[in-house]
DNA sequence: GCGCAACTTTGATCAGGATCAAGACAAGAT
DNA sequence: ATCTTGTCTTGATCCTGATCAAAGTTGCGC
């Protein structure tokens, strides 16, 4: 027996192999399983602004963010373009099951994933069940957030759709630190201008306008353009239009 | 061995103890299984209109639809509603693991679910890890399905909002039949107006406008204001912004 | 038949965000 | 120091879709 929880984003911890602390699959590698894990598992780097993999490509590994940023895109003839995820720490990429990338993957920042060579990936799913049923729970969760961002997309305005995605970046970024959020917490902007605005379904122009906005409203300050200090995260939370207590995508 | 195999879509199969064809998970029930799935298994019907669940209610079964069909939404405190899916029959409403719902979910049509009791399903999973695959598959699927919506809200215009939805209609309507669609396929719009606003994130005033503009163009016909008749699925699909060859949510 | 309620269409006006256009700013490169 | 390049800000104008308002349609109960 052995006490590995699933770990939460919150509650991540060192898997042994890799160089940082992290939830995904290979963090719950097991001593006996290390081994052969090792024979199928390897690293792959990008520098900023390199594709992944690109949306209909064949895609021979699965794997977890070791470090870096990465957005999981989608874009249309005419050149507009929705991002439909961010792929920060711990996140996982890839479809057991699957052949095809269905979105284009690139990395923001310098990036390092962990992979796994697709079929021995499977293998392993299959003779240890609770990876599994980790990934299903992943994936629901992923599902849940997904859904949450439609609305977003569909309902919000474009000064509450800054807001949504300055409080998840910030919570984001909180969790990874020990202290809780004293207040005054400040983060460094991951994202370009123009990348917030595919996010959020809106254009670079409109993501400055309100994020100057909400600096004059005193919502938000900034250092420089990227590094964004929240004197009162309720008070952003407030302009999110969201209710109070929860509810936003982690 | 048995050829049971990954049922989509559009290849159901009759499961044997539910009144239709569908692909869901009680679809696989196995011969053996059955006494067993009886004892936790039952089946609830809602009248159109009845909510099935609130967001946050605790949730003590899993389910799929057999037939009529629901919609998952989420409604900000102000009244702005955002659907985030459309439930047909063969799809799984629940979350093992899980014990409050995320979202509401709502029946449009009569509608009648086919439960399972959670504990009693988790237990199954465990011992058929069978099941647990076949749900992460799905729950792929769905989060596929998720994130292609994502640029219909975030990036799309009404006209191409509306053509979208359309196409997902009649393509789904179409692959219950089983001829294939002979060109001037028709179909009964299951959602109202307003229904169709909250899915696509519009006002129910522009969906009127903008059904009435494609009927104008003679992309598609309207017998009465629910029957929609598609002359040439191809002129509809153009209308989507979409790639001719494919990609659209099924 | 009539009346009523729910749904839908259509019109007039408004406003939020897109678009077009010009600069500002910072970090490197020469 | 100057030029370049990429990123960001700000301004002016336009247009899509929202909002407000009214009337048309359908189905149902009586």
């Amino acid at each position: 027996m052995n006490d590995i929880s699933f770990n939460t984003r919150a509650n991540t911890r060192d898997c042994g192999t890799c160089p940082i602390r992290h939830r995904a699959v290979c963090a719950r590698c097991q001593p006996d399983e290390l081994e052969q894990l090792d024979a199928i598992k390897y690293y792959r780097t990008f520098e900023a602004g390199q594709p992944v993999i690109w949306s209909g490509d064949p895609m021979e590994f699965v794997s977890s963010v070791v470090s870096g940023i990465a957005t999981l895109s989608q874009t249309m003839e005419d050149g507009r373009t929705q991002m439909v995820g961010l792929l920060l720490p711990s996140d996982f990429i890839g479809r057991p099951g699957r052949n095809t990338a269905p979105f284009d993957v690139v990395a923001v920042t310098d990036l390092t994933l962990c992979c796994f060579r697709k079929t021995p990936f499977e293998n392993m799913m299959e003779k240890t069940p609770a990876i599994g049923t980790r990934l299903l729970q992943m994936t629901l969760d992923e599902l849940d957030s997904a859904r949450e961002w439609m609305i977003v997309l569909g309902r919000k305005t474009a000064r509450e759709k800054i807001a949504s995605l300055l409080t998840i970046l910030a919570r984001r970024d909180a969790s990874l630190h020990v202290k809780p959020p004293r207040d005054g917490m400040s983060f460094e902007l991951p994202l370009t201008r123009e990348s917030m605005a595919d996010y959020l379904g809106l254009t670079l122009e409109t993501v400055s306008r309100q994020v100057s906005a909400l600096k004059k409203s005193g919502v938000i300050e900034l250092q420089g353009k990227r590094r964004v200090i929240i004197p009162d995260l309720n008070r952003l939370i407030s302009e999110t239009g969201d209710d109070m207590d929860g509810g936003l995508i982690t």
